[in-house]
DNA sequence: GTCTATAGCTGGATAGAC
DNA sequence: GTCTATCCAGCTATAGAC
């Protein structure tokens, strides 16, 4: 027996993983070239010959992998409510359960519509006429609502805010004038940097406001 | 002379006054039938065909009367923001600068989505991708920002909210989040009476903690 | 898996007869 | 002013050769 270390050799994939692996990038450069020109000219616009093209195929050999156009919608507003839902996540681990934490946690929801304009119009909007997300889909629209909800409800547990309405009320208020706030930033002035644009910088007035209407004390 | 009271004849109106009538209540009825198909299948899927059928023509005969399907978005356009501004102004009339009269105001916002959704959506939100205002739709939008703004500034100067922020400020938060409620609540319950359904409930509650946090006297 | 070819459809807009 | 006929463009999706 060799006393050399084995190193752990770098597996030869089979030729069925090597045609997954491929596959797989397929489908991600698909979906990227579908974000790409959803950004650019609208995702109700959205176009097969035109990411074709940009992956290096004709439209027709899409469909090796996307049964339809309407698939390729519903992966990517499947990826949307969970990129979404795992940067929350992360805000929250960094923060934790405290008056910042909750201000990343509002000021995420802008953010996400900035970065990834196309994600959020499709996940909290309805750009698509005639596009109704699968059960899946609509299972994962349950879970983040059902997140949300329950990530208000740790706020008001520890006596983060003192609302004196119902947490379920709380939320929707929450979520209504970040929706608008946002909705006027991106109509607004899109390229401009969260903190210091005219809506973004209403974030902390507006908490700053709401915490004292409902902790006067 | 004749001592019978002359009554007011019904004047004849002349040929081209005729033609005018007419042309008139074509133009309305093709902007009728353009609602109704936005309303009941998008506005971006906005149709020609289908309005012309619904006129009682065919489509080419429409360029009679609109020099191209921009043009309808156009003039619908026009006309939602000045119902939009008649109805505020009728509000502010009947209510006078009162804590009530902000209300109704406000209120009026979610009202005016849910009983004209497709002029609602065609003046406060995008939803056709490529269609711009002209200067004169443009010119609309910004007076109907100038008199939000001055109407808000009524509120503060009559000490029926007394904000600790700039009036813009305050503008921005009223607007946004009716913005985001009505969003709410057309998504999830667009047919319910305002006044009770979830979204719209909480525009009472919503103001009474934005003047608790604004005059904590 | 990728291609060409094409079916099949929709819809905006124009030309020209009536 | 209205029509028929038509152009033109764009797009999704399928068939079948390679």
């Amino acid at each position: 027996m060799s006393d050399q270390p084995t190193p752990t050799p770098k597996r030869i994939l089979s030729p069925a993983e090597r045609r997954q692996r491929n596959r797989t990038e397929m489908i991600e450069a698909i979906l990227d070239a579908a974000r790409a020109v959803m950004r650019e000219d609208g995702v109700a616009a959205l176009n097969l010959q035109e990411v074709a093209r940009r992956v290096g195929m004709r439209a027709p050999s899409l469909y090796t992998y996307f049964a339809s156009k309407n698939a390729i919608y519903e992966a990517l507003y499947v990826m949307g409510i969970r990129l979404y839902r795992e940067r929350l996540t992360a805000i929250i681990q960094t923060y934790g359960i405290t008056w910042e934490g909750l201000q990343a946690g509002l000021t995420h929801y802008m953010t996400f519509a900035k970065e990834y304009p196309e994600l959020y119009q499709l996940v909290f909007e309805r750009p698509v006429p005639g596009f109704v997300p699968s059960e899946e889909g609509n299972a994962e629209g349950r879970k983040l609502i059902e997140f949300t909800y329950e990530h208000m409800s740790r706020y008001v547990e520890a006596g983060v805010i003192t609302p004196q309405l119902p947490i379920e009320q709380v939320s929707f208020l929450f979520v209504a004038l970040m929706h608008g706030l946002t909705a006027m930033h991106m109509a607004n002035e899109p390229d401009a940097p969260i903190e210091t644009s005219r809506f973004g910088s209403l974030i902390p007035a507006a908490m700053a406001l709401l915490r004292a209407g409902w902790s006067p004390k």
